[in-house]
DNA sequence: TCGGACGGTCACAAAACTGAAACACAGGCG
DNA sequence: CGCCTGTGTTTCAGTTTTGTGACCGTCCGA
């Protein structure tokens, strides 16, 4: 846990900041500490993006072009009433009065240039701890067959399904690239990991594990095996 | 909200500070700002009033006679799991890295010697009104299981269940997040804390020790594990 | 100060899973 | 048809992961 950030896998960061300089010095940092970063360079980017993604936590400079940073602020408030989106707003050190305003209006903290990364890390995981607002992982479906990542459940049919983990690894790679036909290799390297050196018969194992697992009474195999080239998820026909 | 506190009726705030007159002029400042003031001298002081009666919010010195505050600060986080009291450290200026290393311990917020009035109450209006957006206070429930935050309590089928701290903790967290899969180490960061280091098989035995406290004769479980995953709040079937 | 409740570790038992090997089977080809 | 290649299937022993009971400090209230 040390250094990077915990718990949750790795939070979206959406930075508002229009000086160049900084926007770049603040992806380098917060991506090499295990964030995912998001640019907008003013007000109106800042919201397209917003419409298009919730980010985990917003960091947002109070001077705009355009659209100011208040706005934005209020702008996030009132359209994700769903989950409660953290705002950290950026402020020049001569701005007390304005930080001030803006925390009262929405933001959840505020920091003033210049300011030392270390500082904003732990201002960043302060709030994201008490957020803690889990970030949804995906649900995946290919045919009848249904993955929920966070509750690990995979159903089809509305049947409860029981994979091992190994298999639970290697069927959500295949719903993550449906269709496409991998050789054992390139399963071994994605599911079991490049490290790990075993046999490449032990896929076709894993592959008849899976399809035990899956296939139904009567249900058609969505597992394909294409000779000489690998397996792929899909149907017979299509 | 200009002004005055906002929806809580009237925060009650523990400032645990040693000199007395910055304890004083604190205590001035927020009752004229409509908040409920507590003090606490040193640290043993604190964790008495913390004993008594769970403040909506702790403000602590870093640097204190007897009981350090960031000691305090992991009782409080150990104790009051359950609610979460917001923390805002106050630091000397030099300390800042301390200070960060304090926010990882669990303060949520820090802020430092000397600091001007309206920051410090916008601070503690953002964390405020954060920590009410989670609604702390009331009810839980999943399957046939019963929590009531306030009075504490535990049920199931109307049969009451005694619980442990621990047991409490992590149940209250499940259920807050229902049928989520969760790692041991996501468990022990938020049910131990984030600083907390244990061994990860100590959440089995908890795990155990829930499942045999809410698991009645003839009873599902609703714990579920997933293997090389963690666990969950989850009927078998669902 | 004593006794009980509680929390963390450990050791061992029980389950579940894994990888490899062995053999069966299918299709293409001379 | 017999051979060769590639895949399906079964089996099994070893390994990993989890369940469980026991133990031993520590804390706290009586």
């Amino acid at each position: 846990m040390a250094g990077s950030v915990s718990a949750m896998a790795r939070p979206l960061v959406l930075v508002v900041e229009d000086e160049a300089a900084l926007a770049t010095m603040l992806r380098y940092n917060l991506e090499k500490q295990g964030f995912r970063v998001e640019e907008a360079a003013d007000g109106q980017e800042a919201l397209t993006r917003l419409a298009e993604r919730a980010p985990d936590l917003v960091l947002l400079d109070w001077m705009l072009p355009g659209v100011s940073g208040i706005e934005v602020c209020r702008q996030i408030r009132r359209r994700n009433a769903t989950r409660d989106v953290p705002v950290i707003m950026v402020t020049a050190r001569t701005e007390d009065q304005d930080a001030v305003r803006g925390l009262n209006t929405g933001a959840d903290d505020y920091i003033t240039k210049p300011f030392s990364m270390d500082t904003l890390l732990a201002r960043m995981r302060a709030l994201l701890r008490r957020a803690n607002t889990v970030p949804v992982k995906g649900q995946l479906s290919f045919h009848d067959l249904t993955m929920d990542l966070a509750s690990h459940r995979v159903q089809r049919n509305g049947r409860m399904l029981h994979l091992g983990p190994t298999e639970f690894r290697l069927l959500e790679f295949f719903m993550q690239h449906p269709r496409r036909v991998f050789a054992r290799e390139e399963l071994l390297d994605a599911v079991w990991g490049p490290d790990i050196h075993v046999e490449p018969r032990t896929v076709d194992v894993h592959i008849r594990r899976l399809r035990k697992a899956i296939n139904g009474d009567g249900e058609v195999d969505v597992v394909r095996t294409v000779r000489a080239a690998g397996y792929a998820l899909d149907t017979e026909m299509h």
